[in-house]
DNA sequence: CGTAGATACTTGACCCAATTAAGTATCTAC
DNA sequence: GTAGATACTTAATTGGGTCAAGTATCTACG
């Protein structure tokens, strides 16, 4: 199922058309995760550790709790795509990295992620332009202007 | 975590706005459906019972296993907001509806998701058509030209 | 120093979603 | 009337997510 399915109320047009990209997109996350044997969460972990980071910061990145992210780690580090390291300063965090395995499985699930690739093809420069604006201007109106 | 949470490489501008409006589409919902004490997944499936509607049916539309929706609508069905009736002409098939609380726990969700509203609401008319077109266009290029 | 309280992570218990493999009941077709 | 398909259920297993405790370490302050 993967996530929000099935278009909420009557709506309209506008609506209706976010629904369904947003739907196709998650779809599209998951099946090509799947692909490589990799959960969604496990790649957006994995899909994180570009620099060395602590449980902590990524647990708050991906807004869940400390725990939840300590097993996902050791489930990639069972498979060796992960290392945890001891920080050098401070004895009661870890640093996570990518081993060159984990590294290159996400290269490999990236280049499979063809869906936001193929959709952006589909349009001229102006249109990416418009619809990169339009979409931030939509989400502008979705937050209160906090902090 | 809820969904594809965690940029998908550099990629381009488009991109990451497909991405942000995506991941802020996906925690919307989820944290909507909690507010009113449902899982994503039962969110999707209430929100599919507008008619009556048979476990395999809904199990296609959802994309997922039919012994998965069994025990979605189970946990449903214990808070009393859906119902299993027998369908009429196949002794096989039960037939799903929502119950009057069903319908209103439901209703009162949508109410709450106001993100897509929101997001429409910022952009005028003439905005919110362009958007409507863009995505599509662009969702055109995720899929061969299939059937 | 030494201790109180915060912080970083882990562990265990629990619930839900999802898949797989079997199993039951019913239907369809020959 | 029986073989095979179909609709659903059940049980077992995996993984995500949260919560409540627990351990180790760090910080601050007397």
């Amino acid at each position: 199922m993967a996530a929000p399915s099935g278009p909420v109320a009557a709506s309209t047009d506008a609506e209706r058309a976010m629904f369904d990209f947003v739907d196709a997109y998650d779809r599209a996350y998951e099946t090509a995760a799947l692909g490589h044997g990799l959960s969604v969460a496990q790649a957006c972990v994995l899909g994180r550790l570009t620099r060395q980071i602590g449980m902590r910061e990524l647990a708050d990145e991906l807004n869940c709790d400390a725990s939840n992210i300590t097993q996902i780690i050791s489930r990639l580090e069972a498979r060796d795509l992960v290392h945890r390291r001891p920080h050098p300063g401070d004895g009661r965090s870890r640093q996570i990295v990518r081993t060159s395995d984990g590294a290159a499985l996400y290269a490999a699930f990236e280049e499979s992620f063809e869906f936001a690739r193929s959709a952006t093809a589909n349009l001229s420069a102006r249109e990416q332009a418009q619809l990169a604006t339009l979409l931030r201007k939509a989400l502008n109106g979705t937050r209160e202007p906090n902090s």
